[in-house]
DNA sequence: TTTAGCACTCTCGGCACCAGAGTGCTAATT
DNA sequence: AATTAGCACTCTGGTGCCGAGAGTGCTAAA
């Protein structure tokens, strides 16, 4: 990206401001009002019509006002914009309800996604954290109607599974006990993969249990527990780009599929920071008309997950990104002290 | 709903069964054409005229062809229509599914959501069960990092609830065994509100774990787990009545806001078999374009929850309700044999 | 380098026009 | 009494035209 100079700078900036804010091309004319500048609209113009040559600007048609292109908001993103944080206020209020909820993770994932929907006016998406490896602290069986049995795991990270199944063999609550004892005994402390590794001589429904443990653990450790929660998807709607419904249903693909946002949220994992994805990068075509703001939250030792914001381009990038930066740093505060 | 003449009745079934299939309002002679009758155009005319009149159909302008009006569905859906089975291959492939999947309340509900929106061509709604009274069968305290406690609770619905706290007096695990040991003793078999008339003499933790005993029980009998599943908005957007983008923002609100969709489903719940609300009923504002075809599932004294579809009034009404009363009643046979 | 001035372009709302699709009504037919 | 042919009438939807307005690009002057 060339060097621009000072007032191009400007130029560019009021334009990609004056445009987030309206929706409206924005003209010559319209800047030095607005802004108040000693230069006529001419001279503006002369601006615009290099800004455009260089591709940070476009016409829908031969004579409207100007808007940005993707590279437009890059430029303004990463040179213009300057970081801002949320307002304290915002700060205390969101710190304030995550402190208010209760401890566990997935009260926490809906409830930033609900926060970051309201803050950033958009759509929020989250995915829970995935664990590198789990350990596991302790399994139960409990004999169940119809000759069933629930296994109850409790991971070393707090993470309880649950999987009613049934056994090869009736089994007593007595004997559902003994098969407890005996796994407990050699697996406390193990990984999936240790668990699978371990050969020791088994009954059936030991072996049976074995696997459903090990399935249950690596379903833990795999990536994002599939589901990933979004909010707001009515402040996005309501922005002018979406009175075209092609948009809409875009978008509603891109949810309902989850493939896409998988992909994109699992790169997210491996950078970090909050990350800024206009009009799909050219690599995404389904979302060409969207920009992203993402981060990853959590540890990456322990537990990693992403979070971040999903709106049209004519999005305010840093109420955004300093509202996602705000929750990915208290939920990693919040994940670090739960896992002590 | 006065008698109408056996004419009338198959000159509103076409117009009905045209309309749903075509979106496009219906002339008289696409009425003799389609399917072939012996009479003139004129004919059917009146006798349009006649519906009209009774409030069966309306007009969108002076001339152009005829749209059944709620009234006209609802007769349409009463009287009309015939009620038929999903066709078997499809209901082996559905069962199918189901008996692949996990024994697993969450993803049995997931997939009637999947299953219910493809074979309905729309966007289907599936709440948890609520329990008129669980039971608690055991619980269990384990020591987690930060001197803090996990509880998990097992009741007898084969259901787990876990929840993260901070003992108000650090413990060890050994401790935090003595405190389960003697609460099982006490609370074993007991529903929630046994366990809170109960009055023994307590320590301060043991206290505060009743409390939380307490609470995540009440939660899990109270009314749905709060979450409502969806899935397949998207078929219901290509709908052309979805190309005006306020009802899409319509139904988008209707989604995130819940408490709306929570009153109807919780209405659903008092009543049996499959029920077809049209147009909002003159009751729900919000919904006056949509219809939603209901039914309860579970077990009225066990389990009892309520799943559905949702989608413009121009809904294909008899794949839905068949699709609606198979899965309604397959989830039913499931949680019947899941308590035993 | 800036800017005034002006021609040019394109949108947008309004208006008229026309073809086409349907209806409602009347009068004739069965 | 029911049906239907015929016809006038209505409304939509597409097309083309017009004029006002908003902006631009370019040129020439400051």
């Amino acid at each position: 990206m060339a060097e621009l100079t000072d007032r191009r700078q400007k130029v560019l900036g009021l334009v990609v401001r004056q445009y987030i804010a309206t929706a409206i091309p924005v003209s010559s004319k319209t800047i030095v009002e607005q802004y108040g500048l000693d230069v006529s609209p001419a001279t503006i113009r002369n601006e615009m019509a290099y800004l455009e040559e260089q591709g940070y600007l476009t016409h829908p048609y031969t004579s409207s006002g100007r808007v940005p292109t993707e590279k437009g908001y890059r430029y303004f993103v990463e040179r213009l914009m300057g970081e801002a944080e949320l307002p304290l206020a915002e700060q205390r209020t969101i710190r304030h309800q995550f402190h208010q909820a209760r401890l566990d993770l997935e009260q926490w994932m809906k409830l930033a996604a609900t926060v970051l929907a309201r803050t950033a006016h958009n759509t929020s998406l989250v995915t829970a954290p995935t664990l590198p490896q789990s350990r596991l602290k302790h399994l139960e069986l409990i004999a169940a109607p119809n000759s069933r049995a629930l296994l109850v795991l409790v991971l070393r990270e707090g993470i309880v599974k649950q999987q009613m199944f049934t056994p090869v063999q009736p089994m007593t609550q007595e004997e559902l006990n003994q098969v407890a004892n005996h796994l407990n005994a050699l697996f406390t402390n193990l990984s999936a993969a240790q668990i699978a590794a371990l050969s020791h001589p088994l009954t059936p429904v030991e072996e049976q249990v074995t696997n459903l443990v090990i399935e249950l653990m690596a379903e833990a450790e795999g990536r994002f527990g599939g589901e990933i929660y979004h909010d707001g998807l009515l402040h996005t709607f309501r922005q002018p780009e979406f009175s075209e419904i092609e948009n809409v249903r875009q978008i509603i693909r891109v949810l309902e599929e989850q493939s896409l946002l998988e992909a994109i949220l699992a790169e997210v994992l491996s950078s970090s920071g909050v990350q800024v994805i206009i009009g799909g990068e050219g690599r995404w075509e389904e979302l060409s008309e969207c920009s992203m703001v993402l981060a990853p939250y959590g540890e990456a030792g322990r537990a990693l997950g992403a979070l971040g914001v999903l709106g049209p381009m004519r999005m305010r990038y840093g109420r955004a990104i300093s509202a996602v930066r705000y929750v990915a740093n208290l939920l990693s505060d919040l994940i670090h002290d739960w896992y002590g």
